[in-house]
DNA sequence: GATCCTCGAGTTCG
DNA sequence: CTCGAGGATC
C-alpha cells in the first residue's frame, strides 16, 4: 500500500478540510471517496501491519465524519463503506447457506510419531521413496471459528460459518464489523489480479487481551463470563445484533482459498502470499519448510512457546505445499490426505465435581476446595482445585455433581472455570458454606467487605498444624524433614502441642511412633537442634504474625536487635518504619499483647532458640555499594542460587523486588528468563547478565 | 483521594 | 502464578 508519510499528509489535509466543511453534493461525493480510501489504509496499517500512525480517537472521528456525509446523502453509501462495520439492525435469525465446496475437517496427529506417520503416508501416496523431501507449509492452528468469506469483483459479499461443513450460517453483517477483514480487495492494479469470485477461508478469533477485558466487563455488570476466548468469539459472531459484535474486537487470519473463479495460485505458500498482497491478514508465523523434520521442529517450538502469543492456538496445521501434489493425494471421507493437524495436549478438560470440602489456612482463612474426578490436563492428572471463596462458587453457580470445565491457569494451577449446565441431570446439589470451622467447630466470621470466612478460635487444631508447617518451612526456621504429614502426626500424638515442643523432641519417644524406623528420629532431632541458630528474621517470619511475611520480617530484624525489642515497640515506632503502615504495626502489637504468644517467646528462649539479630542482619551501609538501588532477578543463574544472589544484593545495601516497575534500577537476567526480562526491555531498564551481575556484587 | 507498587497468602502435581 | 489488600506517593 502507500507509504505512511503520504498517508499522514493525506489524513492531515482531510482533517483540516473537515474542520470547516460545508457539504454540497459535489464536495460530499469527493469527501466520501477520500475518507473511505484513507480509512481503509489506516485500518490496514492498524489491523494487518500492526503499525498504526493514527490515534484511535482520530480514526473514530473520521468514521463519524463519513457517517454524517452518508446519512445526509444516502446514495453515497457503498457496500464497502467502513461505516457499515459498526453494526446494523438486529437480524431475525441467520440464513442458512450451502458451501459450494464443503469445508473439510482435518486428520489429527497427537505426537511427533503421528506427524511422521502422516508424512510417510503422503510419500507413499505420491509414489516417492522414504527420503524424498516434500515441501510443506506449517501454520499455527488458531483456536477460533472457521469462516468462509466470498469476494465478488473484489467486494466482500458474503461471510458464512463453517456449520457442519456443507451448510453454514450467513454472518455477513457481523463479519463486516471485524476491522481486519477488508471489505474490498484491490480490483485493479498489475499483480496480483483478483479473480471474478474467490472464497477466502480463515479463522475468526478474539485476542487474549480483549478476552480478559471483555470478561472483566461482563463480571462487573454481573453477567456470565466466557470460559475461553473461542467461546467469546463464537458468542460475538453469533449475535443477531451486529452492533454487539462490533463491540468485540474480533480479528481474522486467512489460511486458505476455497473455490476460485479464475487462475489460482499453484501452492499453499503462494496462496498465502497472494492473500497478504491483497491486504487480507495471514498469520505471520506461517512458514514453508522443506521436509518433515523442519515441520517437527516447528511443532516442537510452538508447543513450548504458545504462551508468547496474543491469541490461543491449539496446534499446528501442516500441509503439503504443492497444489499438484495435493490433488494427487486427494481426500478420504471428509478430510484431505494432504494436511494434518498436530494437536497440542489440551489444557482444558471437563470432569465431574464430586464434592466440595473446606480447608483451614494458617491465618484461619477457610477455602473451599473442589474434589474432582481425576482428569488428565496437559500431561498431569488433576483431582483437586481451589474454589477460592463462597462468592466464586455462587457467582458461577457451581453445584456438587456438576460437570465442570477445568483448566490449568498460568500453565500450572488447576482452576474450575465454570459448570456445564446443559449436562445437568437434576441430581446436582447447591453447596452451602459451613457456618462452623470444620476442624474445631468454632463459628466462622466474615467481615464486611471481605471475601473470605475466618475461623477465629485461638486454639483451632487445624490452624496450629498449618502454623507448625509454616514455622518449620524452608523460608522460615527451615527444619529439614518436617512436612505436612509429620506435623499432623506429631500434633495428633500430642508430641507437639506448641512450637516450643519442636525443640524438645525426644529420640526415644519418636522411635516408638509408626514410620520412625531407622535414622529418621535422630535426623529430625538434629534438624531441630540446628534450627536454634536461625536468623531473627526467620524466627519473626515463623511466628506467623498476620501481614508479616518474609520482607516485613526482615525489615523488623534490621530495625530491632532482638525479639524483645520488637515486643517492646509501640505502634507509633513500628509505623514510622518505611514499608510498615498502621495496619501492620497494629497487627504486630496485637500479637505480642496476647499472653500465649508471650509465653511462646519465653518458651523458645528457654529451649535455647536464638532471639537476637545475627551479624548478617545488621543494617547495611547507608552509602556506597548498592545503597538505594533496586534489583529484580529473573531466570536461572549458573552456579549461584536465586537466594544467594538476592542475599548478595542485600548485603551490598541494595533492595530486591519481586516485579519490574518504573522504580527498578537493574534487572538481573539468567538462563530462560520469564516475562520480567521483556518488561525490563519495554521500560528501558538496564539488564545485567550473569557476568555483569557477579562483577557488581563480589563475594562477601 | 487516586494510583501505582509491593507484599502476603494460598495455589497443584511429580 | 494470581489475587487482594496495605503502603507510599502524588
Amino acid at each position: 500500500m502507500t507509504d505512511p508519510v503520504r498517508l499522514a499528509a493525506r489524513t492531515r489535509a482531510l482533517r483540516s478540510e473537515l474542520s470547516d466543511f460545508e457539504p454540497d453534493p459535489e464536495r460530499a461525493e469527493w469527501m466520501a471517496l477520500e475518507l473511505r480510501g484513507v480509512l481503509s489504509e489506516h485500518a490496514h496499517r492498524y489491523y494487518v501491519l500492526d503499525d498504526p500512525i493514527l490515534a484511535d480517537a482520530e480514526y473514530d472521528e473520521l468514521i463519524g465524519a463519513l457517517r454524517q456525509i452518508e446519512d445526509r446523502y444516502p446514495h453515497l453509501r457503498t457496500v464497502d463503506s467502513p461505516t457499515l462495520r459498526v453494526g446494523g439492525k438486529p437480524l431475525p435469525g441467520f440464513e442458512k447457506v450451502a458451501h459450494p465446496e464443503p469445508l473439510l475437517s482435518l486428520a489429527n496427529a497427537f505426537d511427533e510419531e503421528g506427524l511422521r506417520a502422516w508424512y510417510a503416508r503422503c510419500l507413499r501416496g505420491l509414489g516417492l521413496d522414504e527420503a524424498a523431501p516434500v515441501a510443506l507449509v506449517c501454520e499455527l492452528k488458531i483456536d477460533g471459528l472457521a469462516v468462509a468469506l466470498t469476494y465478488r469483483d473484489g467486494m466482500l459479499v458474503r461471510a458464512a460459518t463453517r456449520g457442519d461443513g456443507s451448510v453454514g450460517e450467513d454472518i455477513t453483517a457481523n463479519v463486516r464489523t471485524i476491522r481486519s477483514v477488508p471489505l474490498r480487495i484491490p480490483a485493479a492494479g498489475p499483480e496480483p489480479a483478483v479473480p471474478g469470485s474467490v472464497e477466502v477461508r480463515g479463522e475468526v478469533y478474539l485476542p487474549l487481551e480483549a478476552f480478559a477485558a471483555l470478561n472483566d466487563r461482563l463480571a462487573e455488570a454481573g453477567e456470565k463470563t466466557y470460559a475461553n476466548p473461542r467461546n467469546a468469539a463464537a458468542g460475538g459472531l453469533r449475535q443477531l445484533d451486529s452492533r454487539i459484535t462490533a463491540q468485540r474486537p474480533l480479528r481474522f487470519f486467512a489460511y486458505s482459498l476455497g473455490p476460485v473463479d479464475g487462475p489460482r495460485p499453484g501452492s499453499q505458500s503462494a496462496a498465502l502470499r497472494w492473500l497478504r498482497e491483497v491486504g487480507i491478514p495471514v498469520n505471520p508465523k506461517a512458514t514453508r519448510v522443506e521436509d518433515i523434520e523442519e515441520a517437527v521442529a516447528f511443532c516442537r517450538h510452538w508447543t513450548g512457546d504458545r504462551d508468547s502469543l496474543d491469541y490461543e492456538i491449539d496446534g499446528v496445521v501442516v500441509k503439503v505445499d504443492d497444489l499438484g501434489q495435493q490433488a494427487r493425494l486427494g481426500a478420504v471421507s471428509n478430510a484431505p490426505r494432504w494436511a494434518v493437524a498436530f494437536k497440542f495436549p489440551a489444557r482444558e478438560a471437563t470432569t465431574r465435581l464430586l464434592d466440595i470440602l473446606v480447608n483451614v489456612g494458617r491465618t484461619g482463612v477457610i477455602k473451599p476446595e473442589a474434589v474432582l474426578e481425576p482428569v488428565g490436563i496437559g500431561g498431569v492428572t488433576v483431582s483437586q482445585a481451589t474454589l477460592h471463596n463462597e462468592d466464586y462458587i455462587a457467582s458461577r453457580d457451581i453445584r456438587i455433581g456438576d460437570t465442570v470445565v477445568v483448566k490449568r491457569a498460568g500453565d500450572v494451577i488447576p482452576q474450575v472455570v465454570q459448570p456445564v449446565p446443559a449436562a445437568r441431570t437434576g441430581e446436582e446439589r447447591r453447596w452451602i458454606m459451613p457456618r462452623e470451622c470444620p476442624a474445631c467447630g468454632h463459628p466462622l466470621e466474615r467481615l464486611e467487605g471481605e471475601a473470605d470466612w475466618y475461623c477465629v478460635a485461638a486454639d483451632c487444631p487445624a490452624q496450629f498444624i498449618r502454623l507448625v508447617e509454616h514455622f518449620t518451612s524452608r523460608g522460615a526456621m527451615d527444619i529439614e524433614g518436617f512436612g505436612s504429614k509429620l506435623a499432623v502426626q506429631l500434633a495428633e500424638e500430642g508430641l507437639v502441642q506448641s512450637l516450643v515442643d519442636l525443640f524438645r523432641l525426644d529420640t526415644k519417644r519418636l522411635e516408638s511412633l509408626e514410620g520412625f524406623a531407622g535414622k529418621k528420629a535422630r535426623n529430625l532431632v538434629a534438624a531441630a537442634e540446628a534450627a536454634r541458630h536461625r536468623t531473627l528474621g526467620r524466627l519473626i517470619l515463623g511466628l506467623g504474625i498476620r501481614h508479616v511475611g518474609k520482607t516485613i520480617a526482615e525489615i523488623l530484624a534490621r530495625r530491632y536487635a532482638s525479639i524483645d525489642a520488637v515486643a517492646a515497640a509501640n505502634e507509633e515506632d513500628l509505623a514510622s518504619i518505611e514499608g510498615i503502615g498502621p495496619v501492620i504495626a497494629r497487627s504486630v502489637v496485637d500479637w505480642f499483647a496476647i499472653g500465649d504468644n508471650r509465653s511462646l517467646v519465653e518458651g523458645l528462649r528457654s529451649v535455647g532458640v536464638n532471639l537476637h539479630r545475627l551479624p548478617e542482619e545488621e543494617p547495611p551501609a547507608e552509602t556506597g555499594g548498592l545503597a538505594g538501588q533496586t534489583f529484580v532477578v529473573t531466570g536461572t543463574l549458573e552456579g549461584i542460587s536465586r537466594k544467594d544472589a538476592e542475599d548478595r544484593i542485600k548485603r551490598a545495601g541494595g533492595k530486591v523486588a519481586g516485579s519490574v516497575s518504573g522504580r527498578t534500577d537493574y534487572v538481573v537476567v539468567g538462563e530462560s528468563p520469564g516475562s520480567k526480562a521483556d518488561r525490563a526491555q519495554e521500560l528501558g531498564i538496564p539488564i545485567l547478565d550473569q557476568e555483569a551481575f557477579l562483577a557488581l556484587v563480589p563475594e562477601a
